[in-house]
DNA sequence: GGAAGTACGCACCTCAAGGTGCGTAACACA
DNA sequence: TGTGTTACGCACCTTGAGGTGCGTACTTCC
C-alpha cells in the first residue's frame, strides 16, 4: 500500500511530537523545577532561612534542619542535581567534621527569580483556585 | 521523662513542616502546574495552535490533534482538573456528534502569563543549564 | 459494509520519584 | 561507654502519575 492509513499518520505525528518534547527547553525546565524539593532549596538559598532576606550560602545541616521534611538522601540528590546544572556551587571546607556549604550561582539566582514569581502568583491567586475547586466539588457531589 | 530527646524534637519539627507544606499555596501551585500536560494545554489555549497568537477556545479533538503525544484519558483528566480549579471553562454544544470546547477563564489567562514567563526564561537560560550539565558529566566521568 | 470521527468512561499495568533504614570515620561531651 | 554531629552512600520498598487498550452510541463518507 502506498497510501498511509489515518492510524499510521497519527502514529507518525505522535512520534514527532514526543521527539519535540524530548528536546523542548520549556519542558526540561519544568522537569527541573517541579522536583519536590527544588523550589524549597532555591528559596532557602535565595532568601535566607526566614524567607525574607538576601541570598546567602548555607550548610548541608542547616538546609536539612530548615527543610525539616526532607530525607538526607533527597537533600543530597537534589543538591547534586542543582550543582550539575550550574545553579548552585558546592564548597567543601576540611574542618574536623567536614563542612560543606552551598550557594546560588548567578544562573541559580536568576532561576530563583522565576520561583519567586511563582510564589507571588500563588499568594495572589491560589485561594481563588481553591475556592473554585471547593465549589466545583460541592456542586458535583 | 520530662525532657524531650533530640530525636523527638526532630520528629515534631518534621511533622510541623509537613503540615505546613500541605497547606502552602506555592506548593499547591507547583502541584497543579507541574502536571505533564498542564503547561501544554494552557499554552495551546492561551496562544493558539501556532503558539504565537491570541487566546482562543479549542475543541477537545483539536487539542488532541495538537498535543499529539497525549492519551485521551490524560487529556480528559487534565482538562477536568483545570476546569475544577476555575482555570478553563467547558462548553458543550449538542450538535449531531457532541461538540465540546474549552476556553481559558480570566484566572486561567493569568496563570498562562506565568507559564509564558517560564517559557521565556527557558528560551533564555536553558542552554546554559544544559551546557553546565554536559561539562559536569564530562569531568565526573 | 467497513473505516473514521466525537468525547469520553473504566480497568489494568508499569515505572520511576521519593521514602526508609543502615553504615561510616573521626571527634566532642557527659 | 554511650550518645550526638557532619555529610553523605547504598539497598530496598512503596505509591501514584501516567500509559494502554477496550467499549460506546450515533453518524457520515467511500
Amino acid at each position: 500500500m502506498a497510501t498511509t492509513t489515518a492510524a499510521q499518520q497519527r502514529a507518525q505525528t505522535k512520534a514527532d511530537y514526543d521527539a519535540f518534547l524530548a528536546v523542548c527547553p520549556s519542558h526540561k525546565l519544568l522537569e527541573r523545577i517541579s522536583g519536590k524539593w527544588v523550589a524549597l532549596i532555591l528559596t532557602a538559598l535565595g532568601s535566607g532561612p526566614d524567607c525574607g532576606g538576601d541570598p546567602r550560602p548555607m550548610r548541608y545541616s542547616e538546609l536539612s534542619r530548615l527543610l525539616a521534611g526532607v530525607s538526607q538522601k533527597m537533600l543530597t540528590q537534589t543538591l547534586r542535581a542543582l550543582e550539575r546544572d550550574g545553579l548552585i556551587s558546592r564548597t567543601v571546607t576540611p574542618t574536623v567534621p567536614v563542612t560543606v556549604s552551598y550557594e546560588l550561582t548567578d544562573l541559580g539566582l536568576s532561576m530563583y527569580g522565576l520561583v519567586r514569581g511563582l510564589k507571588l502568583w500563588a499568594q495572589d491567586h491560589m485561594d481563588d483556585v481553591l475556592a473554585h475547586r471547593a465549589s466545583y466539588d460541592e456542586t458535583t457531589a
